[in-house]
DNA sequence: TCTGGGGTCCTAGGACCC
DNA sequence: TCTGGGGTCCTAGGACCC
């Protein structure tokens, strides 16, 4: 049942990272900038809205975005400060309202319809937001109202950069009927490629299409979504937490042929990031995915399903490492990419923790228990690391240390539970 | 001189069970 | 004479989002 009046905000920083920078460094404002990558690789992360102009776009290589932007300046980003901005505004969002729902780094839903007696309509609280964003953390942020989530998110899209827009209830099809389909929450390059070459660009010519059609080309998903956006049914509530569905970790290789050696050092790297962090969380998973790229950006995945919940780094490696040259061999003769590993079907593991034995028990040790084992070497690695700080041990296998075109600051900002 | 890293959700086919 | 229909789980791939 649809709230009365447009009382779900959406507000989103606008082009976050590169803001932070230009709040950080005045000489950077009112210029071209491009946060991460270079003019000689690696990939943008975000872009000022200057450099958007000139049609600069996150995940956009550097060498392109230098390109079209010959004037860019890449800075390499401070990524401590986009997590304690961050959540700085959402400190600002929650003097509103309790009902926040946080969905990344720099953006969030607001159920505003029990703020309304206390600051007003919702027209009001997004102007008072935006206020109190620039002067107490001095960033610009856009904010979307409507009846609904996704339209409170269209709207604070279109209200971008520095803006706030309305849709007030009963002007929802006047505000949606002109605007391009890209703008809906699901529909990206590909859809949106598909829906045109039937003559469809707009909302407008969506809602006047056959649903039958509109699923045909969508699916049946999101068909669904838009039909139930169009008729103003959307029934998703703000809700203030959530719970991982998944654990994962990968990183771009530079192109190589698949060595074992160099297979097993990067997905033991890749295992050990991600068992630490099912560890500390106090969970496990049965899922286990590894997936591989291939020189031509094609990709595969490979998946299994254990009888138990695993978090040991060791059985999370041995795994991997099957999954992966499964898919390697199938590929073969190739050159790889990338790696990443995935742990998902996530359990609650505080209780018990059962390890799979898929090795035959340590033949200078018998009758030991490789589950237990693995755990206590675990628990060890995990201490120390909590002590003396995440590089005391382990290793960065050698194939990883020349290819680290990311900081680590950018992927704990990344996996940062919001 | 080819493209990061963290995720979510959907789809389709097959296995399996009752 | 080979064979229904519904449900669940698993796997692989893909689109999308920030």
């Amino acid at each position: 049942m649809p709230a009365h009046g447009a009382t779900i905000l959406h507000a989103d920083l606008d082009a976050f990272y590169a803001s932070v920078e230009q709040l950080l460094d005045p000489a950077l404002r009112g210029r071209p900038i491009a946060v991460g990558g270079g003019p000689r690789g690696g990939v943008v992360l975000a872009a000022s809205y200057e450099a958007k102009v000139h049609g600069v776009q996150g995940g956009m290589p550097g060498w392109r975005a230098a390109r079209l932007c010959p004037e860019l300046v890449f800075v390499r980003g401070h990524f401590g400060e986009y997590q304690r901005l961050g959540d700085a505004v959402m400190a600002v969002l929650a003097d509103v309202t309790p009902t926040v729902e946080r969905i990344s780094i720099d953006e969030a839903f607001l159920d505003v319809s029990g703020a309304t007696h206390l600051f007003g309509s919702p027209e009001a609280i997004g102007t008072r937001i935006r206020e109190r964003v620039r002067a107490d953390v001095g960033l610009p942020i856009s904010v979307g109202a409507a009846r609904t989530k996704h339209l409170a998110k269209i709207a604070s899209q279109v209200a971008k950069p520095d803006g706030l827009v309305v849709v007030a209830p009963g002007t929802e099809r006047a505000f949606l009927d002109p605007l391009p389909v890209g703008l809906i929450w699901g529909v990206g390059p590909v859809n949106e490629q598909r829906l045109a070459d039937l003559g469809i660009r707009t909302i407008g010519e969506l809602t006047r299409t056959p649903s039958s059609a509109v699923e045909r080309i969508l699916g049946q998903a999101v068909g669904h979504k838009l039909s139930a956006m169009a008729h103003d049914e959307d029934p998703r509530r703000v809700v203030t937490t959530r719970r991982a569905r998944s654990v994962g970790a990968q990183s771009a290789l530079s192109r190589r042929h698949p060595e074992a050696a160099d297979v097993r050092a990067v997905l033991a790297h890749l295992s050990d990031r991600v068992s630490r962090r099912l560890r500390a969380k106090g969970h496990a998973g049965r899922t286990v995915t590894v997936a591989v790229r291939f020189a031509g950006m094609r990709r595969a995945t490979r998946s299994l399903t254990l009888p138990v919940p695993v978090a040991a780094t060791l059985t999370l490696t041995e795994v991997a490492e099957r999954l992966a040259w499964s898919a390697i061999e199938d590929a073969a003769p190739c050159e790889i990419t990338l790696l990443g590993v995935s742990v998902s079907n996530l359990a609650d593991q505080r209780a018990i923790q059962l390890e799979l034995d898929l090795d035959p028990p340590d033949p200078w040790r018998p009758g030991s228990a490789p589950g237990a084992a693995r755990r206590a070497v675990d628990a060890s690695m995990d201490a120390i690391r909590t002590r003396f700080g995440g590089d005391a041990v382990g290793y960065l296998p050698v194939v990883l240390r020349r290819d680290g075109v990311v900081p680590d600051e950018f992927r704990e900002l990344a996996e940062h539970d919001l």
